[in-house]
RNA sequence: GGCGCGAUAGCAAAGCGGUUAUGCACUGGAUUGCAAAUCCAUGUAGGGCGGUUCGACUCCGCCUCGUGCCUCCA
């Protein structure tokens, strides 16, 4: 079974095959630092974590890179106005950007280049660009692309570039020679943070920083290049022409796109303001359930964000867990079997059809099925088919807390919330009111505690329990 | 206006030209002092109109509705 990613560039599914066997070189776009992260990034951030995770799995030996952007309009704006520096202020922005990551799960990225460390590659690339042609340094210091010049200009994001021409807006004060082109440099306002270039002080414009910082990172072709939802217009279109008219090379093979997270019918953006920071929903919500939700549905598809699709991602969690529970998977994780294998297969499968997170969610539930009978009749099969669930979890970035913690604090969020030594205690109380068959005092006790979210399991070895 | 994407049961979300998706919720049964969890059983589908086909939720066309990009945004 082949794998099989589906390409912006032709908006079909196609085989992947990789310039170098076993080997994928993949750079997405990354946060531009100049505020917290919200669950859209969250999307980008966990959809290629789950990709580069199973490419792995697959046995390639992956190099992934994850840009950061940390100079741009926007950076400098919000320095300004907070009165500070605009490396304190990315620094800051940064290093909120790595805790939200890890706290999902999220693994680091192989190399993590940032704009302002890679000068020398971006003024190259510039220098490369004007001497092949396609690019002009107007009187005031800025340096443009010239559109019209790159033939194929519009092939990812299927525009035709002689409307683009009538659509674009007409810019009094801009020195382009076409409303089309687009800057590479940016010559400095006064008291600006700029770097020296052959036409004056001045910092990069956005788009040229992907294209030198992934040319450098991975060679003029690489296999995957992904982003999120509003990046293929203008942004990847542009690093397509800045690239290939710089080296003369195919730029990317594979284009992959997330799919937008919205809120009440529209897109989640900044510029809409209606978006939710990871650290805002992770207040309320264990980051692991954030992740679910995130994971169950496919990546490329726009999916709504609300109160009641957490809850459902918490239950559905709580399932998988539970499964888990009091299971010892010693000694069976590397076993392999005829049953397990076909879950595997199962998964891999779908895993391979463009990374279809859903349907790899369902064959993990119906391996729940088999635990969770396997647990009963005790056939044996209990510890393997834990373990394999959890390797599957593993994939997606879920399922690796132990289950007793998970499941005793998913709905842990209050502040108010009962400790665990109020129901150890009412626990004991409760045994003592059973064992005398005071049975109103038992289900007092037992709707006491679901009233504060605790829900208790009777089993015979003793009554555990669980937040829920 | 240009270029795309989507419309699946109460909700969420997949595959598939003919046979149970899956999860949450719901119903009946087993189980339990009562529950919970679990298992078993069952119900609830594929926007509208045409076409292709022995047969379409699945392919094709049209329509309606929703939505994304076309401007900084993941």
């Amino acid at each position: 079974m082949s794998l099989q990613i589906f390409n912006t560039l032709t908006r079909k599914k196609e085989v992947f095959v990789p310039i170098e066997e076993n080997k994928v070189k993949m750079y997405v776009c990354g946060m531009t630092v100049y505020d917290y992260c919200h669950l859209g990034h969250a999307r980008v951030l966990v959809s290629f974590d789950v990709i580069v995770r199973y490419l792995r799995s697959k046995g390639y030996d992956v190099n992934y890179v994850r840009n950061i952007t940390d100079i741009d309009d926007k950076i400098l704006n919000r320095a300004d106005e907070n009165g500070e520096s605009f490396t304190t202020l990315t620094e800051r922005f940064i290093n909120a950007m790595h805790e939200d990551e890890k706290r999902l799960s999220v693994k680091s990225p192989d190399s993590e280049p940032k704009a302002t460390a890679h000068m020398a590659e971006i003024l190259a690339m510039i220098q490369q660009l004007i001497a092949n042609g396609y690019a002009y340094a107007a009187d005031n210091g800025d340096v443009y692309y010239s559109v019209d010049k790159f033939a194929t200009y519009g092939q990812l994001s299927k525009k035709n570039p002689e409307e683009l021409l009538v659509g674009a807006r007409v810019d009094v004060e801009s020195s382009k020679k076409d409303p089309r082109d687009f800057a590479l440099w940016k010559s400095a306002k006064s008291g600006e943070v700029s770097w020296g270039s052959p036409w004056g002080e001045g910092r990069p414009g956005w788009h040229i920083e992907c294209s030198a910082m992934s040319t450098c990172c991975l060679g003029n072709t690489f296999d995957i290049h992904g982003g999120g939802p509003d990046l293929p217009f203008p942004h990847h279109e542009n690093e397509i022409a800045q690239s290939e008219a710089a080296t003369g090379q195919k730029y990317v093979n594979y284009w992959m796109h997330a799919g937008a997270i919205r809120v009440n019918k529209e897109k989640m953006s900044k510029s809409l303001g209606n978006f939710f920071t990871i650290r805002d929903v992770l207040e309320s919500y264990p980051a692991e359930v954030v992740r679910y939700f995130l994971v169950s549905s496919h990546y490329r598809s726009q999916v709504d964000y609300s109160e009641g699709s957490l809850k459902e991602a918490q239950s559905a969690l709580s399932r998988l867990y539970t499964a888990l529970r009091d299971v010892s998977v010693d000694g069976a994780g590397t076993e392999t079997s005829d049953l397990t294998d076909a879950y595997k297969a199962k998964f891999n499968k779908a895993m391979d059809d463009d990374f279809n997170t859903p349907e790899a969610l369902a064959v993990m539930f119906d391996l729940v099925k088999e635990l969770n009978k396997s647990k009963s009749n005790g056939d044996g099969n209990t510890g393997q088919l834990a373990a394999a669930l959890r390797s599957l979890g593993e994939l997606l970035g879920i399922l690796q807390l132990d289950a007793e913690t998970f499941l005793k604090s998913a709905g842990g969020f209050d502040n108010n919330a009962i400790s665990e030594e109020e129901i150890e205690q009412l626990i004991a109380d409760r045994l003592s009111a059973r064992n005398n068959k005071e049975w109103a005092e038992s289900d007092r006790i037992r709707d006491h505690l679901k009233d504060s979210g605790v829900i208790l399991d009777d089993r015979k070895e003793g009554t555990v329990w669980r937040r829920g």
